[in-house]
DNA sequence: GCGGTAGCCG
DNA sequence: CGGCTACCGC
């Protein structure tokens, strides 16, 4: 988001619009009680969220069901003053909504604690994954994955978003088993989540893939499409993250079955 | 203006809908080379301004000749990083645009410095007159004249804008022969050109009048119109003062002859 | 309340 | 570049 009061406009325009079903948020920077639950309640969204002043800040959104929330933090983190991971159960998925710490500079305490982050992060991922459960992973995971998901790959080599550690961890993520949506259904797509704001890095496409859908192997085959509302990132006064959203088929149902499942997991 | 840049919108929307032919600004709060002169000059508007970091800063605009810049700060300041004076020979007339120092708390230094400005106001304006030149002063004086101009008058006594030595200065300015144009063509009226942004003062009709547009006796007998722009004050992203202006009839034309003259002069 | 500033962060 | 915080001034 940068900003869920600054962009609340983008938002709500972004959901009358699109309509998702579950949506996960990151970059609240809004305090607890400054979160804008009444006008997205208007639009027919039930929310939970983890504010925090100035930094951080995570939500999830549905429109099809309560939220039944399992966790916010991860287990065992040192520090629960920063709000990064919220984990719930819609309509018989667990959504985990989460903002991967940037870890820049690297090196740096900020670097090392976005690696011990990411380590309680696959702890995590490996115990949802035992439970067999249907789990979706979202969020801003401030990595791009590999050398196809950066625009210039030359420049980012030394930066904490694509440093060979950061990469590393979550090419052992996917390793346990999870599936990159985006990746897995466009292999050969240039794909981008995020343009920064400076020299119009939007309008020379000079984007990143940081924002990641990762799916536990109970929903990979149900993954119908999975998509980047690219056209939101040139609205006025937007984020710098384009909404990066998966649909699945209904429970059960092959991949390219040819019906659209109605369920949709969307973030921003 | 409370932001030349923050208003720029509103600026832009009013000269394109009133064409003023002449215009003020105060309050820029906008550096020399952050002044948008290109917007303004797509309207077809030349200026001059004297701008300030953060804080005050003045300008004139014209869309009815060249500006023929005469002064910026009055004569013997001996603070010259404050941007409060312009004045220019426009059309034959000689405008000066001001922002006459907001002066509270009162009692304390910021007081003592309003006083001395409009002391060095009155030395400069007695030297306009002795001129025999017509010349318009406009601008905000931050000064309510008498008690007909300010929504609850008890309750200001003691303000730097209403405080006994400030009315009497602004009486004595008017003694050396100014007309207080607004007043003096509607004597009886209870007119405005400012509401603060709290407590929905523009709402209960809580004003000031503290914009004035003074005119030389060479032009009094000219005055043909003298009016507040109210309702610009309840668009979006508005100023806290409402535009103010005058028309004055052709030169040598007599009051109410029934047409109106070219000439305006807004301020803002 | 609503401008402007600065520093922080990304 | 553009959120956030905080402070300042009106």
């Amino acid at each position: 988001m940068n900003g869920v009061n600054g962009r609340l406009p983008v938002l709500l325009r972004w959901l009358e619009e699109e309509q998702p079903d579950i949506v996960c948020l990151q970059e609240l920077k809004a305090p607890q009680d400054k979160f804008p639950a009444a006008a997205i309640r208007d639009l027919g969204y039930d929310a939970i969220w983890h504010g925090q002043k100035s930094w951080n800040g995570v939500a999830i959104l549905s429109r099809v069901g309560e939220i039944h929330e399992t966790r916010r933090g991860l287990p065992d983190d040192p520090d629960s003053t920063q709000s990064r991971y919220i984990e719930a159960a819609v309509n018989g998925i667990i959504v985990g909504g989460l903002y991967l710490p940037n870890g820049n500079p690297r090196p740096g305490p900020k670097f090392d604690y976005k690696l011990a982050w990411f380590e309680r992060l696959l702890t995590h991922a490996a115990a949802l994954l035992a439970s067999g459960l249907p789990v979706v992973l979202a969020g801003d995971f401030n990595v791009m994955p590999t050398e196809a998901d950066v625009y210039r790959p030359e420049r980012w080599v030394d930066d904490a978003l694509f440093a060979p550690e950061v990469r590393a961890l979550y090419a052992r993520l996917l390793g346990q088993g999870w599936t990159d949506s985006l990746r897995a259904l466009h292999p050969d797509e240039t794909i981008y989540t995020f343009w920064d704001y400076f020299r119009n890095a939007y309008g020379r496409n000079a984007g990143l893939r940081i924002d990641h859908l990762l799916v536990s192997p109970a929903l990979a085959g149900r993954l119908d499409d999975a998509q980047v509302d690219r056209h939101v990132r040139g609205w006025e006064k937007t984020s710098d993250h384009a909404p990066t959203w998966i649909r699945l088929a209904d429970g059960g149902a092959a991949p390219g079955s040819g019906r659209p499942g109605r369920r949709r997991k969307g973030l921003g």
